[in-house]
DNA sequence: CCTACCGATCGGTAGG
DNA sequence: CCTACCGATCGGTAGG
């Protein structure tokens, strides 16, 4: 119940607890791993984090606010659908490329919240993902884009966007740039010639 | 080590642990939870499987097969590469439709194969994409695809139909055609109109 | 396929 | 932030 040894505590159980939820997974990462990476023992954590799920809550909304941030500033433009689009894409990109652990926790973790949190938590996601369907009907209603079905794009965008960061699967040099505009140009007109 | 009551013994467990795997991931499932559900005790599953990561491996490396074979039918074909990258799409989509369970415990819980076995899985999973790579070669060396990144090309396929049936949200009552073709179209033409 | 049971480890608390 | 510790649960074994 005393005070925390510094104040950095807190950063570095939570810069652990990232990094092992991300290798192998919130259900596989004891306290013990989380605070062993800190350099402290398994109950100081909890000077600093009520329970476990906590530390997971802290990651997944933290990161939720980051993803809202960066959409958010795309939003307001009144560009055409297609730059819209593809400044949505680079965005998106642009965070889970800086925050690469927290985003694949964020991805795949979050199941582990539980009751009125896990609530709030797909509440969230389901109003980031909304942002770029607005911008895919917007594009359709335009006649810019094609009357595809809109859940689906969205779905290819965000899926081939967050899978790339996944595990070391990056294994070309490329930079966010390259990334974000190789997948906008795919999206925006795919992979044959004209 | 006597006799299992019943030959389907094996299949109940395997069926059991896919669907808990699935729902809940390889690390939070417990012997005794997929025993419950398969309507035995725990100690009998090592009737069946000698531990609880041989009946992941039997899971990941069974849809391995599923995949190869199914990939294998469409690089006999001697099509154009738009083609038979359409094929390919339709061919992953109906295995992960047929599979569901399965194929989400190939994705995402092949991490706690351990040792050799995890190192074979990787192996495999790289064969696999590199069909997809080939495909995209192929067109490119035709004069039929642009100069894309093959390997982003072939990470935002796959990711985006292995994300399809993630979770409840495939919420449409889309059927694997219709999802398969319409990805394809995607792919192949993007989403802008011409 | 079951009962009985093992050592190890889990998330978390008491108390300083 | 630490030591000492708790009840619960884990994967797995012995033996039938």
């Amino acid at each position: 119940m005393a005070a925390p040894k510094t104040s950095e505590g807190k950063e570095v159980i939570r810069k652990s607890a990232r990094q092992m939820f991300r290798e192998r997974g919130y259900a596989a990462t004891s306290m013990r791993d989380i605070a062993r990476a800190a350099g402290m023992e398994a109950p100081s954590i909890y000077s600093h984090f009520a329970s476990k799920e906590k530390i997971l809550h802290e990651i997944c909304f933290g990161m939720a606010q980051v993803f809202f941030e960066a959409i958010d500033e795309v939003m307001k433009s009144d560009s055409a659908a297609s730059e819209k689009l593809r400044a949505a894409i680079l965005s998106h990109a642009q965070v889970i490329h800086q925050h690469t652990e927290e985003s694949n926790v964020f991805f795949h973790e979050w199941i582990f919240l539980s009751g009125p949190d896990l609530m709030a938590f797909k509440k969230l996601r389901s109003n980031y993902e909304k942002n770029f369907r607005l911008i895919i009907e917007q594009g359709i209603r335009e006649g810019l884009f094609k009357n595809v079905n809109v859940r689906l794009a969205t779905f290819t965008i965000l899926s081939s966007l967050n899978g790339i960061y996944e595990l070391n699967s990056n294994q070309d040099k490329l930079n966010v740039a390259e990334i974000g505009n190789t997948i906008a140009d795919l999206i925006l007109n795919g992979i044959q010639k004209p």
